[in-house]
DNA sequence: CTGTTTATGATACGAATGTATCACTAACGG
DNA sequence: CCGTTAGTGATACATTCGTATCATAAACAG
């Protein structure tokens, strides 16, 4: 059986039996050989592709945070097919909307971001770099739209972009938790989200 | 030795040794042993006091709830005492700030509300329920402060106050987590609830 | 065809964990 | 004054974990 294989696939396979245990059992509680067990190979497997639990750890991690710019950007991308060109408000809205634990992709996603940011807390190998920087990326795109608004004169000039996007992404981690925590429906929280994008972009 | 003791004294006094070793070595990874260790005491008394792990767990939680409005409540009396009776705006201001980890203390708080919140995520034994009625306590008390101040022309009608109160809160948490994961500083999260603070509230 | 490298498998090992067990000491009730 | 019970201690046990070790089968080079 042991064939000459693609190893960046092979590594991405056991990295999604990773995240997909560790989104129902949790990231702590889930061992390599459940790992193995998921991904459907041995023990073995998994030790000769990441030498070590906290190199897989951080392969995973790197692995969801693509898989998340992957679905924002496919979300932008069929919004402009299926209308008009990505608005400022439409893209703040596509990358609010795809924060939300709506469905059991984004869900799993919210529940292991959460599980990696208390992770590496308390944890300093675990550096938590890769979702960080990819929120960064995101933070200062909303503000640029914010700011192409406000040029279009669709957005108050009144408004400071670099702070209410801020605002709006710790809006959507909190709505995100609190959606998980039960105490919010996905709905309320989209209700929030649409009513800050009313004010920030008044029709 | 054996003495007659204070029971509820002697849980606190663990959960809190539970409480302080998990801020740093992370709630999962925090065994009986360390616990035992850190409050001074053998492995066998925090069995007795807490039959199991889970049990020690839930109990630490609620302290950590029941300190937490505790300086909330003890925020809002100190400015009550330094100046003019608690405003909406003061006590809407103390709610946020004091939940941003500035020292080390809310540090602390932040760091393991977050492991809580992901450990309670996967383990359906351990219910977040106290964090989460506490939040939604705190929601309800922040809304009617909102209202308050529409009513006294303080705050612009046109808001919604029970939006405006969850949206509030979330942003209170993603900033705490910002700061936690070194994406922002406390001074920069500051600003951002200073600047809806400024909008809420005109002055 | 042969030997060397890549890929895979079975299993062993030491450490750490939560929990259970046995033993003992001090205090209070009668 | 004595026995019953609450409080405390030392230690044992089974399990699970990450990692290491030994062995081997397939693929390609020469």
């Amino acid at each position: 059986m042991p064939r000459r294989v693609d190893h960046e696939e092979r590594r991405q396979q056991i990295a999604d039996a990773l995240l997909r245990t560790a989104a129902t059992r949790g990231l702590h509680a889930t061992g390599m050989r459940e790992v193995a067990a998921e991904a459907g190979v041995s023990l073995r497997l998994v030790q000769y592709y990441f030498g070590t639990k906290e190199e897989l750890l951080l392969a995973a991690m790197q692995h969801l945070a693509v898989r998340f710019s992957d679905r924002v950007l496919a979300r932008i991308e069929r919004m402009k097919e299926t209308g008009s060109a990505a608005s400022p408000r439409g893209v703040v809205a596509a990358i609010l909307t795809e924060a939300l634990p709506a469905d059991e992709e984004r869900r799993t996603f919210t529940v292991l971001s959460t599980a990696y940011l208390a992770l590496s807390l308390t944890d300093p190998a675990l550096a938590i770099k890769p979702l960080v920087r990819n929120s960064g990326i995101v933070s200062d795109l909303v503000a640029a739209q914010l700011r192409a608004a406000q040029l279009a004169g669709d957005a108050p000039a009144s408004l400071d972009a670099d702070l209410e996007s801020i605002s709006l992404l710790a809006m959507s981690v909190g709505l995100g938790t609190s959606v998980l925590a039960g105490q919010s429906s996905v709905a309320q929280a989209q209700a929030v989200i649409d009513y800050h994008l009313r004010r920030l972009f008044p029709a």
